[in-house]
DNA sequence: TTGACAGATGCAAGTAATTCGCAATAGCAT
DNA sequence: ATGCTATTGCGAATTACTTGCATCTGTCAA
């Protein structure tokens, strides 16, 4: 199991690696997500990171979002529509099942539907490059 | 098979039905959307109805829109953030095949992944209420 | 170490999509 | 036909995000 500490290191010899810049900014917002368990959007990024380091502005860390997104360090979800969230991009691939009285946001994988996904598109003369399945729910009771 | 001009028959007796009142440029938009073939967007929609009567506002289609939305008579879908599209929802449930190089919707529908969701979303303890499924993919060459 | 300088930052202003306040208008029940 | 009230167009407001610009700061060569 990787730890966020892992994780952040893993981050930021990425981006150096990648040639990019790391600023205190950027360390901070990268820690910030590396630690993330939920799907925080770009505000709420914003208010962990500035906790840690009042020098850090909502800009830089949409322009920091953009940046890793670009890297393929972090993925970019629209659960609800206006408020894009985020989560680091090293776990496996997963989907996302939202309980809609409480915005809980459940991960989970299953081969059988990835594997269907690609049959119908192949029956459709298509190759799948990515998806998009987010099923909206409410617990049993 | 329903034709538009069926359709556009339909919605307003249902709307009629349920005590809204029949404007000129309600009957307009509900018109373009009876006739859609595509998945348009607000401002399409707005030019559409424009032609049709010109004393047709945006804000007007906006509100119409949210009005059919909450009235079940259309569906709202996000495939690119930033910019709603619509289509009426009196056909079968379906979804989205979006292909990523021209921006064609297809539209399909597979019982075998609408179940595999719903078994999914027991083991998980939930029920499914919607779920949003796209593909965005590429032309075999 | 120390510059130098390209690239990054904060702030404020700008966008794009959508919503809202308000005075004027027009459905529709009587 | 009349009156009440919902609906409209317009422009301003809101929301989430982006951008211009003057200033600052990593990075690297000397
Ligand atoms: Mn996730
Ligand atoms: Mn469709
Ligand atoms: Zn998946
Ligand atoms: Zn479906």
């Amino acid at each position: 199991m990787i730890t966020p500490a892992q994780r952040y290191e893993r981050f930021l010899t990425e981006l150096k690696a990648a040639g990019v810049r790391l600023t205190e900014q950027r360390k901070v917002i990268v820690k910030v997500l590396a630690e993330a368990r939920d799907h925080p959007n770009a505000d709420e990024l914003y208010h962990r990171a500035y906790v840690l380091d009042g020098s850090v502005s909502l800009s830089t860390v949409y322009r920091t979002l953009r940046l890793l997104e670009d890297h393929g360090a972090i993925q970019r979800h629209d659960f609800d529509a206006g408020r894009a969230r985020f989560e680091n991009a090293d776990s496996d691939h997963h989907d996302h099942l939202i309980d809609i009285d409480t915005g809980q946001v459940i991960e989970f994988r299953s081969e059988r539907i990835e594997k269907l996904q690609a049959e119908i598109a192949a029956e459709l003369g298509f190759d799948i490059v990515r998806h998009k399945l987010e099923l909206y729910g409410r617990r049993r009771g």
